[in-house]
DNA sequence: TTTTTATATTTGTATTGTCTAATTTTAAAT
DNA sequence: ATTTAAAATTAGACAATACAAATATAAAAA
C-alpha cells in the first residue's frame, strides 16, 4: 500500500501533466514545496517501483500503473468533496483541504458507499470529472469563457482553480455552476468580459477570471 | 501537531488506563503491535513533550495535557463511528477500522458538522461516551449483564468489545443496543444466561459473551 | 537471601522522507 | 563556439519510527 507521501507524489504527477504536458523534477519540487533532491529521490523510488518512466534529465512520465493509481486518488478525492458540499452542507471553498487528507483513507467500502449516497456522479463540485473504479476518465470538452465572443450563450461548468480565495471571490459575486449567461461585451483593451445573467444580473470580469472559467455553448 | 503515530500512543495509553489501570510499556508495546523498544523510546518523547508522567521501570501515567489530547482523539473517533451508521448506513460492525483511520484528519470544521447533523450525539454506535469538545468526557455507570441476577428487568445499553468477530455474532442473534430483556435464569455452573427479550425471543448466552454486554435496570 | 524470571532499557542499525551544499549536465545567451 | 544560467543530480546529514540483540533492573520464587 503507498504511503500518504507516496500518493501525494503521484496525484501532482497525475495533475502536473494534465495542466501543462511536459513535467520535470522542479515542477514537482514546487507543486509539493519540497526541495529538489527530495523530488529527485522520490521519482528513482517511484521509478523503481513501476510508477514512473524515468530517465535522467529527461522529463517525467507517468507508466499506465501510476496513472491508474493517481486516478483512484483523484476519484476519492472528488467523491470526498461532492460528499461534503452535497450531504454535509459545506460550501465549495471550504472543501478541498479535508479532501486533501481523506483521499487517504483505506477502505473501498467507505468511497463506494459515498458514491451510492451520491448517486454515482460524474464531477465534482468544481466541475472537475470523478474517474471511475478502474480509474478512467471522461475528459469534458469545455470552453475557457476568455475563449469565447460577444453576444454566445453560454452555461458555466466548471471552473479550473479551487483556491479558497477565488472561489471565495466567485461566492461574493454569486457565480455559481449551472448558471447561464450571455457574453455582453468583451474589452479588446485588457479583455475583461461583460456577462449578462438569466436573472438579469449584470457582472463585469477580469480575464484573469474569466481564464479560470470553463463554459459550455447553450 | 501530532503525527497519527504519536495520536495512536496517546489513545493507546487512555485506553489502557481506562480498562486496567496500571499501564507498562509491555503493555503499550503488545497493544499497538509494536516491539519494546519502540514503545519505550516513544514513551520517552512522549514524556519530553509533556504528554507522559514517565520515571524508568514505573508505570505510565498520562498527563492532564496527554489525557485532553487522547480524549479528542477518542471524540473524533465515535463521532465517526456514529455519522458511518446513522448517516451512510453501515453497520456497527463495519465503523472501527475506518474510524481509525479518519480520527487523525485535522479539520474541527469537519467534525463539528458531523457532530452537528448528528444532533450532538452523547454516545457511539457501541455505546461507548463521547468526550465533548473540551475532551471531558462522562462515564457513564452501567452494569455487566454477567453480574445481574435472575428476574432483572434489563436494557442493554453498551458492549464493552467492538471486535468484527464479536459484534457479527450479536448480528446473528439480532442483539442490538436498548434492547429490553429480563433474566430469566443462570446457570451457576457455567454462569452463562437465558434471556428473555421485549418480543418474546429467548437466548442463551455464554458468560464470556455477557461479560462483553453493559445493561441498565429499568 | 540468593536465584530465577519477567520486564524494561540501552545500543546499534534500518527505512522513509526530508534538507543543504557541492557538482554535473543541459539549455540559453552572447 | 564560448560563456552563462537554469535544471538536475550526487553526497552527506538528520528526524521520526521501527527492529533485534545485549544488558540492566525489579519482582517473584526458591
Ligand atoms: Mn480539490
Ligand atoms: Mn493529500
Ligand atoms: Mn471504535
Ligand atoms: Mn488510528
Amino acid at each position: 500500500m503507498a504511503s500518504q507521501t507516496v500518493e501525494n507524489y503521484l496525484k501532482a504527477l497525475y495533475k502536473l501533466a494534465d495542466e501543462s504536458g511536459d513535467v520535470n523534477v522542479s515542477d514537482l519540487s514546487t507543486h509539493l514545496k519540497v526541495s529538489k533532491p527530495t523530488a529527485n529521490s522520490m521519482v528513482k523510488k517511484l521509478a523503481k517501483d513501476g510508477m514512473v518512466v524515468y530517465e535522467k534529465y529527461k522529463p517525467l512520465q507517468l507508466t499506465d500503473k501510476g496513472k491508474k493509481a493517481a486516478a483512484l486518488i483523484i476519484r476519492k478525492h472528488r467523491l470526498t468533496e461532492m460528499f461534503l458540499v452535497q450531504k454535509m452542507g459545506f460550501g465549495w471553498e471550504e472543501v478541498h483541504e479535508i479532501a486533501e487528507q481523506m483521499e487517504h483513507i483505506k477502505s473501498p467500502a467507505f468511497f463506494n458507499k459515498m458514491d451510492e449516497i451520491l448517486e454515482f456522479p460524474n464531477i465534482d463540485p468544481h466541475g472537475s470529472p470523478i474517474p471511475d473504479a478502474d480509474g478512467n476518465i471522461v475528459l469534458p470538452e469545455y470552453d475557457l469563457l476568455s475563449d469565447c465572443e460577444v453576444n454566445e450563450a453560454l452555461k458555466l461548468v466548471a471552473v479550473t482553480h479551487s483556491s479558497l480565495e477565488f472561489l471565495q471571490f466567485l461566492n461574493t459575486k454569486e457565480i455559481k455552476l449551472g448558471q447561464k449567461m450571455k457574453v455582453k461585451s468583451k474589452e479588446a483593451f485588457d479583455g475583461s468580459m461583460t456577462l449578462l445573467f438569466a436573472d438579469g444580473r449584470e457582472e463585469t470580469l477580469s480575464v484573469i477570471v474569466c481564464q479560470k472559467l470553463m463554459v459550455e455553448k447553450v
